[in-house]
DNA sequence: GTTTTTAGTTTATCACGGTAAACCTGTACT
DNA sequence: AGTACAGGTTTACCGTGATAAACTAAAAAC
């Protein structure tokens, strides 16, 4: 699979685009200026390096993404745990959890989704 | 708070010191270079900069920790969820838990947690 | 008393992520 | 014909994380 691991800035840009996709490339330079601070060329080399590696496609000057936010969420999660976690859903969840609340409706949600992804 | 984001080669330094502090410098030297394959003066400017930021403690050749394992995965884990979730919890799960299956164990572990994190 | 080892510090190199200047080509407008 | 702007590419600098060479001083071993 193609790497889905996204640095910082990368991030920061790619959160612009999955918000404006299909966004026109001219028009994303405009917007990345605003909201990073990006000169014109810093936006077309985070497109050429996202396009190399299958993360965005820019095609007649409209940019669209090939990847979903949610894989690169899912994605992050998983090495994070893989990582430092030993993989264990449980110990993260003893570990976040440590003096921490839950309103009754998010433990109710998440009762929910526990139950449907036990087998 | 003292900054507790650890770099690739921070945390990987830190693995071997949680798991064998208290340790002499001079035996620590000797594990990274088996285990990360390090020169003696990496590993002490490593320990120089994790002392600076109050991550351990370099005493009389003796090495200790400032800050435990879990302190830094559950900054870590705060700082994915606030970043890549929103915050939210239900959100992160509901992305790590698709086409992922849960042991019963699992499940009734963490039904248990959630049920004491409900205020 | 000389060599070896311990326990570091100072200083430097290198790779790479982040950012951009300079340049180029085509097209639309005047 | 000349200017303006869209839509890029080529090339490069800069900061910093990662790694280490070279040097030092004290203690231990011989």
């Amino acid at each position: 699979m193609e790497d889905l691991k996204l640095f910082d800035a990368e991030y920061k840009f790619m959160d612009i685009i999955w918000e404006l996709e299909p966004i026109n490339s001219t028009e994303l330079t405009k917007v990345c200026r605003k909201k990073l601070g990006w000169k014109k060329s810093t936006t077309y080399t985070m497109i050429r390096k996202l396009s190399e590696r299958g993360i965005l496609k820019n095609e007649n000057a409209t940019v669209t993404v090939m990847v979903k936010r949610e894989q690169v969420q899912k994605y992050e999660s998983e090495v994070l745990l893989e990582d430092k976690f030993d993989g264990s859903l449980p110990i993260f969840l003893a570990t976040f959890l440590q003096d921490k609340k839950l309103s009754k409706e998010e433990a109710k949600e998440i009762q929910k989704m526990i139950e449907e992804a036990t087998k």
